[in-house]
DNA sequence: ATCAACTATGAACACTATTCATAATTATGC
DNA sequence: GCATAATTATGAATAGTGTTCATAGTTGAT
């Protein structure tokens, strides 16, 4: 009666407190969902959410079943990366190239647990900027890029990881945060503080300066704690992931504000050569990074939502 | 793609080490498992059982995903009574009639765990011998009978617990041990060892020495291990479940053989009133017992196999 | 060697979770 | 406040697939 099925929804809901956003998050549909809810709530006579308007919030015996699908969807990975290395060698490389700078965040913690689980599979990170990564696929110098917007390559697998929002990071009192939201013009007047990558690798200017034929000015850090001390103390302003910046808005060390009416988005991506795509640590690997940064990163949503079908 | 259901049927697999056995025990057809089997293991590209001949044996995936089954159904399990504790109270009794005597040894366990899951449900043996032990369910005396062969009552609800064997119990070196089986007339010499209740409660007198017109004599032992006490010391021979005497056996204490050339098998029930049936801790009680017998019982069998349907 | 019991396999079926379409409810902007 | 957008609930239809059925192939016992 109780089926995997249901623990994963439930999960999903418990870390996006949304139905539609649950469901997209486990590639179904917001009916499905429902009727999931509803069948879980007759099947155990008692309330599984209670709604505070559109917020969900779990009921003590939801509560009872989060905490039974933590457990049991660990075990089950873990049972599961056991098989692989039963039926397959557990070894080999992951050589990893960042498009994306301030992803290091997220991906130290997941490289420890990744290494605990796969001893002999060498993980490393490729430094430096690399203009053409899938290139570095190509050629056998790395073997896995996280990045943005990939197009079709014949011979290269791109999964998708998430999107996320990308906000104006300002100092607190800075006269621009009397605006909700920020447009392109907002960003002419201020020194603009970015990693140090090309103009077109950083989507601010890209999507939305140049095509609103803004200028800019820019200076650039290598280190995400390194701009944000420069936005703090009023030398420019930032772009950067929301869930980079969370720690920081929470001390008031800046502010943040959206870009646009809709917000800039950025999508996130893994892509690795054909053959690395069945391995079975590449697939683990790929699992770790959704079900950490779900859990664990603010405002992340998931990408290629309810159209995707699984093989 | 992993599935509870393949839990289920890894565990019964492993537990029955046959393909029908385990169906029966998850109450599906035999055709079912084999093609559960052929796509666990297509999906996990690796073998899971390994046949010799009849006999299987589970392989290093196989015995990795047993070990899951375990922990998770058992997860499962504790978290659905908590889910049933928070939607319907905790608290009543189960005072309990056994009919079968040597159903205490497994039974003793099982109301450990008992307890200490539901501290706040009296649990109780009604002790004596009853004639109509569900007279007692009807007049509130008691509230759970297990025991054998039920006939439609109305009210009252029989939940099937499983089928198992009896064997005739001689002393090592008795004459009657050189035959693999044993038949009605050979029970017309020793002295037969029973519990004390009437002739009719006893399977080996009602189903099989009167029908074959067979006279016996009889003495009477209140214990188990009184009885084989007996039997040990030549006093005479005794007909009781294989899983009650597995461990004397061992020991050589006692030999045990087949009564009739299909053996006689007896079916176990457990019977509530109707409004008993749907409380939260009866229906854990029932599952525990399931759980518990098949796991640790020697030669024990489903019962109702295939035929029944889930509501 | 024959028979009984067990298992594997392809095709048909039955079940039911999901989607689709839509109404109802809630939030947000002007 | 009203209109619009976003979110959720619900019944009916669909689609996907797990199960059974029918049967052939194995294994083991007498």
């Amino acid at each position: 009666m109780l089926e995997l099925r249901h623990l994963r929804t439930l999960q999903a809901l418990h870390e996006t407190g949304s139905v539609s956003r649950a469901a997209a998050r486990v590639h179904l549909t917001q009916s499905a969902l429902s009727h999931q809810i509803r069948v879980l709530q007759a099947h155990y006579q008692s309330p599984i959410i209670q709604r505070h308007g559109h917020a969900v919030q779990l009921t003590e015996a939801g509560r009872r079943l989060v905490q039974l699908a933590e457990k049991i969807l660990g075990e089950i990975r873990a049972a599961e990366r056991d098989l692989a290395k039963i039926s397959q060698k557990a070894t080999g490389s992951l050589r990893i190239v960042l498009e994306c700078h301030t992803c290091f965040d997220w991906l130290m913690p997941i490289m420890d647990t990744f290494r605990a689980d796969w001893p002999d599979v060498e993980l490393d990170l490729v430094s430096g900027f690399h203009s053409d990564p899938v290139h570095l696929l190509r050629h056998g110098a790395a073997d896995v890029v996280i990045g943005s917007e990939p197009g079709l390559q014949p011979g290269i697998v791109h999964f998708p990881l998430f999107r996320f929002e990308i906000l104006a990071v300002l100092a607190p009192g800075h006269e621009l945060g009397k605006k909700r939201v920020l447009e392109a013009q907002d960003f002419s007047r201020d020194m603009l503080i970015t990693y140090p990558v090309p103009d077109e690798r950083i989507d601010l200017i890209r999507q939305v300066l140049i095509p609103a034929n803004v200028t800019w000015q820019r200076r650039t850090a290598e280190l995400t704690v390194a701009i944000l001390q420069l936005v703090a103390s009023r030398r420019g302003i930032a772009a950067l992931p929301g869930w980079g910046i969370t720690n920081y808005l929470d001390y008031d060390y800046v502010i943040a504000r959206r870009i646009g009416r809709r917000g800039l988005w950025s999508d996130l991506y893994l892509s690795v050569r054909e053959e690395t795509a069945t391995l079975g640590y590449l697939q683990d690997f790929l699992a770790t990074i959704r079900q950490v940064c779900f859990a664990k990163l603010e405002g992340v949503r998931p990408l290629r939502a309810a159209k995707q079908r699984k093989k």
